[in-house]
DNA sequence: GTCTATAGGAGGATAGAC
DNA sequence: GTCTATCCTCCTATAGAC
């Protein structure tokens, strides 16, 4: 792996962790094994590595999404797929977690990525909860935007919690929760 | 209102916009009026004042969601006003934010209060719908724990939403989403 | 490409005067 | 109680040598 990718992997890691004010050039520099030139060689500075690094996690992110979204099955085992994926609770969303970011949040260009991949996420749920619901798979009253936002809430959520309480407990709970809920709008299945 | 109190105050909110990492002695003087040393006067640095300022963050939310729980009428009418209460969404929960920031989590005493915040709160609200279901409510097959902790994630979650969109809305959409499928759950009234 | 030197400013706090 | 002076470290970056 060249200086340039163990750059951006430990922006990455460290913006996860720490967020971008609690992320040095410094310590960037110490986690990549790379120089201070070496750095400002690759990148303009901490806004470029930023860049580099939240892309990243927001197309991971997509991917993950939509590996789970486009497997096998019927719409509601696809959901229930993605929000029981196996995850690093503790460590909370690479994403999400920008959100509290006051100076990601205010460049454009670092705020962008973060607003399209939820926007993209719930979007996505939202036409997978409908396509049920046209089946005949969820009970006709079922409301696909909203259901797919409170999804999406609930992981977020989740990770707050877990991270509060120190387990990833309230994770999986909030999962379970949520799953039970939606199971309730599973139209039933005639028997003939 | 004297220094030590604008102080507190002023700590509470730049924790609340910018967290542990973001939030620099030099600016909570700036916001407060306070000087130099009025400050290390009354506290014994940026811990002790994140103290007093986390400490009155989680009373105040506990005593919003009380005084919602509290309220008349069936318990879906009291769930459904705590969700909807008015709410700052886009500056998100200033509990739940602290969630984020490692050098709090790190710090027994800051992260107490945090905890200790949302295990009350998850508790609370999974005993009400315990006591909806117990009275028929519900329907006998909820379960109250997981269901309380998805509600609450939703909150949390429903805030890093809006703040990725930059619009309330998907807060409101988020907590729409969560009272839908509740209500699928209430049990059927005899209109005898 | 990477290293070292250098730099102004902010972060976090102490000391002592008033 | 509050003010000013002072301190050392870290932050973020630029410059120029190798």
């Amino acid at each position: 792996m060249d200086a340039r990718e163990r750059l951006i992997e430990s922006t990455r890691e460290l913006l996860w962790e720490r967020g971008y004010v609690g992320t040095s050039p410094k310590a960037i520099q110490a986690r990549s094994g790379a120089g201070q030139g070496s750095m400002y060689h690759h990148f303009d500075g901490k806004p470029g590595l930023a860049r580099a690094a939240i892309g990243r996690s927001a197309g991971e992110m997509r991917e993950r999404a939509d590996t789970a979204f486009a497997g096998p099955g019927p719409v509601s085992a696809r959901v229930a797929a993605y929000l029981r994926r196996e995850r690093d609770v503790l460590r909370g969303c690479p994403v999400g977690r920008l959100t509290q970011d006051p100076d990601v949040m205010a460049d454009p260009e670092l705020r962008a990525p973060v607003e399209e991949t939820f926007a993209w996420l719930t979007g996505r749920l939202a036409a997978l909860l409908e396509e049920g619901r046209a089946q005949g798979e969820f009970d006709a009253g079922l409301d696909a935007e909203a259901t797919a936002t409170a999804l999406v809430a609930v992981l977020q959520g989740g990770y707050v919690l877990a991270r509060a309480a120190g387990t990833a407990e309230p994770f999986g709970r909030a999962v379970d929760g949520a799953l039970g809920l939606l199971s309730a709008r599973t139209a039933a299945k005639e028997s003939r």
